[in-house]
RNA sequence: GGGCGCAUAGCUCAGUUGGUCAGAGCGCUGCCUUUACAUGGCAGAUGUCGGGGGUUCGAGUCCCUCUGCGCCCACCA
C-alpha cells in the first residue's frame, strides 16, 4: 500500500492522529504484563492551581521521548498522569477566585454558591464558608482546572495512558495515603509529639523544613542593655528583635570567651521588664557576633530552640497562633514598671511591637545609640508573605533521618540503589539528608488535603487524650474524622466527655505525593497493577524538588517497602527567561504554551524541549521552534519524495556500494541512539539521527535519486529502508509527523512499530562507512561550490572533473562514480593522486 | 561559611574515556525559479573554547588557581 497525498501538510493534523491513538489504545497498559516487560513512569502531576507553561513542556517531553523509546523497544509501558490538586496552592486559588475564606467552626450550609468566580472585587472581604463547602468548591475549582491542563497534555502528544489518571485529592490517593500514614503508625515511623515548631502565622499552619526559604530582608541591630543584679554594671547586647525581650528566658555567650566567664552563673535583669535572667555558657554562641553574648527567647530562631532544649530552659511564648502577642500581660514580669511596659505591647504583631519596644527603651535610655539597619536573611514559608514564627504546638511527624543517624544512614545508602542523570544530582540528594535537622512535619492546620486519618479519646473533661489515639481499620478507607466515627463511638459523642474528637488536620500534601508510585501502581488497591510496575523504572522531575518529593518519596518507600521506590531518577532542567531567570508564575515571566504549538505544530515544539540536554538549564528561545519545524517539514517531503519511486521486487539485492555504505552508517546511527535512550539521554539520540537525516537528504537522496527515477531495485529499496528506520527513529520526538507519514505505506500506527536495530539493516559491522561515503560527499559538495562561485545554477553541466585524492578515497569516489555523475551533470573525470582532497571543475558553455 | 553546576561564534547550545574538536542551528552574506521541499535548496564569513599557571609529544577536553554567573545547604542572636 501507498497513499501519497499531492500536497502534504503539517497543518492540523494532531488532532486527527491524537483521535486515532485514543481509538486504537496505542498507549493503553496491558494489564496482565510481568514486572520484566514493564517499564514503568512515576510521573509528575503537576500542580492544577497553577498554570502549565513551557518549563513543562519541556520535561514533560523529556519523559515522552523516553516512553515512546521504550515502548517501541518492546517495553510494556506504565506512562500514568495525574493532578496534584489537594493542598494549600489549591485553597488559595479557591480563595482568590470565588471570594471565601474557610471558617471550620462554621456548620455546613447546603445552598451556598459562591459570590465570584474570577473576578473578585479588590476590596472584597472575603466570606466566610463551613469547611463542607470550601472543599466542594476546591473540588470544583480543580475539576475546571483539570481540563484545561487535560487539554494541553494530550495537545503536547504524551503517551500517557489515560486510564490511569490520578487525583492526589482521589478517593485512591487519600486512601493509600491513610493506609500509608497508618502503617508509618503502627510500625513507630508517625509520631506526634508538642513542640515548637515553624509556623505560618497568616495560613494558620505549621511548615516542614523543606517548605522553607530564607529571604533577605532588612533588619535592624539594637544594643540593649541588661542590668547585673549583681549591681557590677550592664551586660550589652545587640539584637535583631528587641520586641522578643519580654520572652527573654536566659543570656547565652561561649564556654570560651573569657569576656563573660567570670559572669556564667550570675544572673541579669531585662530591660524594661524587670525579669531575672540567667546568663549560660553554650558552644554555638559566637563570640565574633554583635557583643558575643546574645538573648535567648521564646523563641526567636532555630537556635534558640537549641538552646532552650539543651539548657533546659523555661518557656515564655507570648506570640500565639495569630501572630500576635498575648493580650495579658505574662505571670513572668512581676514588676509593676514591667507590666506596664507589656501592656503596650499586648495585641500587636511583631513589627508594630518591635517599634514600640524600640521607643520604650529609647526612653528608658536602656538602648545603646541608634538602631543600625541591616539585611539578614529570615525564615519564610516558600508561599509565604510574612516570617515564620517558632510556635509550640501539637504535631505529627514521620521519621525522616532528621533525629536519627542510623535512619540517615540508611537513606543516603538508598540514594546508592538509584541511577541519577545526570550523576551529580546525587550530592543534592546527600547534601539535603545529611542537612536535616528534624523530622518531617506531616500535619497541616488546614482543609483540603487528605485528613489525618486519626481520633482522639476525650476525658471526663472534655479534653482530647492525645495519647489515646483511635485508628479506623484499613477496610474503612478512607475516613474523614471530622464527620465519620471511630469504631465503638456514635456520632453523638462527638466533642462530649468521655466521646471522641477528630483530628482537625490535614497531611502535608508531599505526604501524599511522596506515595505516587503507590496511588499510580494501586498499592493494595482492588485492581491495582503495584507488583507489575514498583520499583518503579524512572522518576522523572526537576532538580528544586529533589528536597521535597525525591526525598519524601524515598522516606515512604523506605519505611513500606524495604528497597527505592525507582531504579533511575531523571532530573531535567530549568527554562529560564532570556535573562536567565528560572520562569515561575510569581515571576510573571512566563510563557504560555498553547500558542506555540498552534503557531509552530507540537513537533516542533517538541523537537525544541527534546534538545535540551538531560539536567541542563536552558534559556527560551522561540527561534529554535523554527528549527523542529523545518526537520517536521523536511521528514514530510523527502518521504513523499522517496515513496514516490515505487517499491522494487521484496527480494532484490542492495548491491550499490553506496547504498550499502548509507545503509551501514545508519546502522551505526541506530546503535549510537539506542545507547542514548538507554541512558535516558534521548538529546543525544535526536542528535545523532538529525544529523544522519540532513546528510541523507542533502547528498544521498539527491545522489541515488536518478539511479531510483530509473527503477534502481538497490536504491528504491535503500531509500525506503532508510526511510522506514528514520521514521521510526524520529518517533519518540515527532510523534505527528512521523505518525502521518507512516500511515502513507505502513499499516498500523508507527508507535506501535519496532524500534529499528543496526541487524534489520543488515549492515556489515565492521564496514568503514565514512571511509566510503565521506569523499563522495566532499567531492559533491566542492562541484556544488564552483557552481554557486560560477553563479550558475546547480543543474550546469561539469565538462571535466579532475579529482586529486589518497588511492584509497579515489577507490570510494569511483564506486559511486555513477551517481556523482548523475547528481553534478558531470561529463567526464580524471584522477590524480594526491594527500589532499581537492578538485577542478570545469564548467560547460 | 560549605557543596554543586555553568562560563565555547552576535544568539541558543553540542563537543562521552585528551590526538581532523574548533562544531550545529538561528541570525548574517551571496547564489540558485533544480520536475520532494521557496514554510525551500546550495554555498560563505564569524571564535586568543572566561583569565593565569601546570601535567603531556599533544588540552575546550586532566590538575591547581583566580574571576563572573546560577542553584542547593548552613545556628541568620
Amino acid at each position: 500500500m501507498t497513499n501519497l497525498p499531492d500536497k502534504p501538510s503539517l497543518d492540523g493534523i494532531e488532532a486527527g492522529l491524537m483521535k486515532r491513538w485514543d481509538a486504537e489504545g496505542v498507549y493503553r497498559f496491558d494489564r496482565t504484563a510481568a514486572r520484566e516487560q514493564v517499564f514503568a513512569i512515576d510521573t509528575p502531576p503537576p500542580t492544577v492551581s497553577g498554570s502549565l507553561h513551557i518549563g513543562h513542556v519541556f520535561s514533560y517531553t523529556h519523559t515522552d521521548t523516553v516512553a515512546r523509546f521504550q515502548r517501541m523497544r518492546g517495553k510494556v509501558v506504565f506512562y500514568p498522569i495525574g493532578w496534584d490538586d489537594n493542598g494549600l496552592a489549591t485553597e488559595r486559588r479557591v480563595q482568590n477566585v470565588t471570594g471565601v475564606r474557610c471558617d471550620p467552626s462554621l456548620p455546613f450550609d447546603p445552598d451556598f454558591t459562591a459570590p465570584f468566580h474570577g473576578d473578585v472585587p479588590k476590596d472584597h472581604r472575603a466570606i466566610p464558608v463551613s469547611r463542607p463547602n470550601f472543599v466542594d468548591l476546591c473540588r470544583e475549582i480543580t475539576h475546571l482546572d483539570e481540563q484545561v491542563f487535560e487539554e494541553l497534555i494530550r495537545r503536547l502528544g504524551l503517551s500517557v495512558d489515560w486510564s490511569l489518571l490520578y487525583t492526589t485529592i482521589g478517593e485512591r490517593a487519600r486512601r493509600v495515603s491513610q493506609r500509608a500514614f497508618l502503617r508509618n503508625l503502627a510500625r513507630g515511623e508517625a509520631y506526634q509529639q508538642d513542640a515548637p515548631t515553624l509556623y505560618d502565622i497568616d495560613e494558620r499552619t505549621a511548615v516542614a523544613q523543606a517548605e522553607m526559604e530564607d529571604r533577605e530582608m532588612p533588619g535592624s541591630y539594637h544594643k540593649v542593655a541588661f542590668h547585673r543584679t549583681d549591681g557590677q554594671g550592664d551586660l550589652v547586647i545587640d539584637t535583631t528583635r528587641p520586641e522578643l525581650l519580654p520572652s527573654c528566658v536566659a543570656m547565652v555567650a561561649h564556654p570560651d570567651d573569657p569576656r563573660y566567664q567570670p559572669l556564667f552563673g550570675t544572673t541579669v535583669t531585662t530591660p524594661l521588664f524587670g525579669v531575672e535572667v540567667p546568663v549560660l555558657a553554650h558552644p554555638l554562641a559566637d563570640p565574633d557576633k554583635g557583643t558575643g553574648i546574645a538573648m535567648i527567647c521564646t523563641f526567636g530562631d532555630i537556635t534558640d530552640v537549641t538552646w532552650w532544649r539543651e539548657l533546659n530552659l523555661p518557656s515564655r511564648a507570648l506570640i500565639g497562633f495569630d501572630g500576635r502577642f498575648a493580650t495579658d500581660a505574662p505571670e513572668w514580669i512581676r514588676n509593676d514598671a514591667g507590666r506596664e511596659a507589656y501592656a503596650h505591647l499586648a495585641g500587636l504583631a511583631p513589627k508594630q511591637a518591635q517599634k514600640k519596644v524600640v521607643e520604650m527603651l529609647q526612653a528608658s535610655g536602656e538602648m545603646l545609640g541608634d538602631a543600625r539597619p541591616i539585611t539578614h536573611p529570615v525564615k519564610f514559608y516558600e508561599r509565604g508573605s510574612r516570617p515564620l514564627e517558632i510556635v509550640a504546638t501539637r504535631q505529627w511527624y514521620i521519621r525522616n533521618g532528621g533525629r536519627d543517624d542510623a535512619l540517615r544512614t540508611s537513606l543516603v545508602a538508598r540514594g546508592d540503589e538509584v541511577t541519577w542523570h545526570p550523576p551529580y544530582m546525587r550530592t543534592r540528594y546527600d547534601n539535603w539528608v545529611g542537612g536535616l535537622n528534624g523530622d518531617w512535619l506531616v500535619s497541616r492546620q488546614r482543609f483540603f488535603g487528605v485528613p489525618i486519618p486519626l481520633w482522639y479519646r476525650l476525658d471526663a473533661d472534655g479534653n482530647p487524650m492525645y495519647g489515646d489515639v483511635l485508628v479506623p481499620d484499613e477496610a474503612d478507607l478512607p475516613v474523614d474524622p471530622s464527620t465519620d466515627c471511630p469504631a465503638g463511638f456514635t456520632a453523638d459523642q462527638r466533642g462530649v466527655p468521655g466521646g471522641f474528637m477528630g483530628d482537625p488536620d490535614v497531611m502535608d500534601t508531599w505526604a501524599t505525593s511522596s506515595l505516587t508510585p503507590q496511588i499510580a501502581g494501586g498499592w493494595n488497591e482492588d485492581g491495582g497493577v503495584f507488583d507489575a510496575v514498583f520499583p518503579f523504572d524512572v522518576r522523572p522531575q526537576g532538580h528544586d524538588i529533589i528536597r521535597t518529593w525525591l526525598f519524601s518519596t524515598m522516606v515512604r518507600s523506605h519505611h513500606e517497602h524495604g528497597g527505592v521506590p525507582w531504579r533511575n531518577a531523571a532530573l531535567s532542567g530549568w527554562i529560564l527567561d532570556p535573562d536567565r531567570k528560572k520562569m515561575s508564575k510569581s515571576k510573571g515571566n512566563t510563557v504560555t504554551p498553547m500558542h506555540l504549538l498552534e503557531q509552530y505544530g507540537t513537533d516542533a515544539v517538541r523537537y525544541w524541549a527534546a534538545s535540551g540536554r538531560p539536567g541542563v538549564d536552558t534559556a527560551f528561545d522561540e527561534g529554535q521552534m523554527k528549527i523542529g519545524r523545518k526537520l517536521s517539514l523536511k521528514i514530510l517531503n523527502v518521504s513523499k519524495f522517496v515513496l514516490s519511486f515505487g517499491e522494487a521486487e521484496p527480494d532484490a539485492p542492495v548491491d550499490a556500494p553506496l547504498d550499502q555504505a548509507m545503509l551501514a552508517r545508519l546502522a551505526k546511527v541506530v546503535t549510537g541512539a539506542t545507547t542514548a535512550f538507554d541512558g535516558f539521554d534521548y538529546a543525544r539520540a535526536l542528535e545523532q539521527t538529525e544529523s544522519f537525516f540532513w546528510w541523507f537528504c542533502d547528498d544521498y537522496v539527491e545522489l541515488v535519486k536518478a539511479r531510483a527515477y530509473e527503477g534502481d531495485p538497490s536504491a528504491r529499496i535503500a531509500l525506503r529502508t532508510a526511510l522506514s528506520t528514520l521514521l521510526r527513529s524520529f518517533a519518540p520526538f515527532l510523534p505527528f509527523v512521523t505518525d502521518e507519514v507512516w500511515s502513507w505505506w505502513q499499516p498500523g500506527s508507527v508507535h506501535g512499530a519496532s524500534w529499528p536495530t543496526a541487524a534489520d539493516l543488515g549492515a556489515d559491522a565492521g564496514f568503514d562507512a565514512d571511509a566510503a561515503l565521506d569523499p563522495v560527499s566532499e567531492v559533491l559538495a566542492l562541484v556544488r561550490r564552483a557552481k554557486t562561485e560560477a553563479k550558475v545554477s546547480q543543474r550546469a553541466i561539469v565538462e571535466r572533473l579532475v579529482v586529486r585524492a589518497t588511492p584509497v578515497q579515489q577507490a570510494a569516489i569511483e564506486a559511486a562514480y555513477g551517481d556523482l555523475r548523475d547528481a553534478g551533470s558531470v561529463q567526464s573525470v580524471e584522477y590524480s593522486t594526491a594527500e589532499q582532497l581537492g578538485c577542478e571543475v570545469v564548467l560547460g558553455a
